[in-house]
DNA sequence: GTGAAAGCGCTAACAC
DNA sequence: GTGTTAGCGCTTTCAC
């Protein structure tokens, strides 16, 4: 029961409250010894400043949004991947005193738009963290424009000038797991392509050609079956790839979902994994840990991306401004046992 | 960019900020005819009432905190479980305009009381729902009983008396998975226990003991293995039950994770499922629908039981005071492909 | 380096 | 039914 105020502990030190208010906020200008002082009546009394007097006061709630997809309306994206960037977020808010505001949103809804506009509008967050694949459709993009706070991307499919973004490598990454592959002896790997709407996903797909090519291995239409990031999806791949006389002896899936999906198929069509067949998948999710065999996959610094970002955010308030806008905290390769030599 | 204040629209209105006042907050005492006039203005103007201001004025934080183990920790509990529990309370507090405070700790730190007690006195919310397991942690209960604030808890062990709770019907729905198993002809039914701090998960096991005990069946020693609720300890559990010359003809976990882990081990020992064994688990995590065959298992409401927790700790705020303390919302049995009927 | 005064936008407690 | 007044606990601005 925190009932102290300012002007308690100005009286308590024998100041001014605008004094303890700079040793408060870290402000310069105060002797040392003055400081010392307010913080020892600070303590004595239990001070605690009150957040609601200070946005008043400062005209500006500290808080930052993250919005992202509903991971209980499809259980796409998983519930991992939004407790992750909930960490990162709310480990940079914490540090600041900043309050973290989730919104999760079925981006299926009619009126989403609407609904985004609303919060930000009484909530009056200091910035805005949106997640993939939120950060692609311009719907969202343009509700948030409209009530004019500042805004960081995570994984945009493609920034734009003068945009701050947090990204990570996928395509470059994407491009290391298919050279460990080819590595390993593969040349007939198969592709598993995500969702349509997610951009950054489609990256991925262009660094598993770009390892392709330079490795001299031809990318054919026959390695490459779309799916749209579900389970299901994947499974259906694999029962396309795995069917065929000539079958692939690796299947690289755009996210773990699928890949585990490939590893039940393979399972099913009794092709042992991984001395007949190696599966990579993406994410790096629980799941990829309670598939047997283990999935090896890549994981993305998600916890870092979030963080990052609503640092960004709250920095860019205290009026700290980076040069750099695209930030790229890189994915790394996670190699258990899904994945090993090439047959023959 | 909401600039409109209380006194903007009040003056376009042309009535005072008290009348207005009473409109936002949808209070008695205002004629139809101004009622409208200033829901016009406040149209008009875009005004959106700052929260701020509203809670320094009340002297509360318009806050709801939200407790919970973190998953990004141990991936126990899973994050499908979290997920779930902060949409039901983000529904309860968008409803009365609360902001939700998430905060996620992992019990296993030291100082996480202190943790805790630092939080709730900065932030300062109305309330606080405090999750299963942390529910049943006497340090945890103690560090937010210490900053006196409305606490709920979810489904703890033992409520206690003239506290406010939320709990589900644990004992009795495993009684009834159990009666199930019974109905399709089973009598060797082993059970897996759960991590002996989760109170709540030992309640599940009363339930089983229930039920073997109305249909006059003995609960063995040798059906009953411990585990603590991770996967791993299901592989282990199912290791040693289904080793043996007798061995059970099914199996009921005290949780999912623990159930697929007994599908995994079922399946390297050639034992068909559900022809030859039987499984099911408690949860519903999204990992119930990913193993195969998809897993027969009980779905916790606890989207829910955090909103109800989350409502009850806004009214009470409200002067609304329940006479009920325990509040009950009944979980469900989730039929799938892992139970079917016994051998022979 | 430090302090005094004004006011952020609302609600509480009354008066009418 | 409606209005008036006085703060809530800070930050801001500017004076010293």
């Amino acid at each position: 029961m925190s009932k102290a105020t300012l002007d308690h502990v100005a009286q308590r030190a024998g100041v001014s409250m605008k004094t303890v208010s700079r040793v408060v906020n870290r402000e310069p200008n105060v002797r040392e010894s003055t400081k010392t002082k307010v913080e020892a009546a600070i303590a004595e009394l239990h001070y605690r400043p009150n957040p609601s007097a200070r946005n008043l006061a400062s005209r500006h709630a500290h808080i930052i949004g993250l919005i992202y997809d509903d991971p209980s309306a499809y259980e796409v994206p998983s519930a991992g991947y939004v407790v992750n960037m909930q960490q990162g977020a709310l480990h940079a808010c914490r540090k600041s005193h900043y309050e973290l505001l989730i919104h999760p949103c079925d981006y299926r809804k009619g009126n989403i738009d609407g609904e985004i506009e609303e919060i930000i509008e009484y909530a009056r967050p200091a910035g805005i963290v949106l997640a993939a694949p939120l950060s692609d459709m311009p719907r969202i993009v343009r509700a948030i424009e409209k009530t004019s706070t500042p805004m960081i991307r995570l994984s945009p499919g493609k920034p734009r000038a003068n945009e701050l973004c947090v990204v990570t490598n996928d395509r470059e990454i994407s491009a290391e797991m298919t050279r460990y592959l080819i590595s390993l002896g593969h040349s007939k790997i198969a592709y598993i392509t995500g969702h349509r709407s997610h951009k950054a996903v489609a990256n991925r797909f262009e660094g598993y050609k770009d390892a392709m090519r330079q490795s001299g291995l031809k990318v054919s239409e026959r390695l490459v079956v779309a799916g749209d990031n579900s389970f299901g999806s994947g499974e259906i791949a694999a029962e396309k790839l795995l069917s065929r006389k000539q079958r692939p002896t690796a299947i690289f899936a755009a996210n773990d979902d699928m890949a585990a999906g490939v590893i039940r198929v393979a399972n099913r069509f009794g092709i042992e994994v991984p001395t007949e067949l190696s599966i990579a998948g993406f994410d790096d999710v629980a799941l990829a840990r309670l598939v047997f065999p283990n999935l090896t996959t890549i994981r993305q610094p998600l916890s870092a991306m979030a963080e990052l970002a609503a640092a960004m955010l709250i920095e860019g308030r205290n009026g700290k401004k980076d040069k750099k806008t695209i930030q790229i905290v890189p994915s790394s390769l996670k190699i258990r046992e899904s994945t090993g030599p090439a047959p023959d």
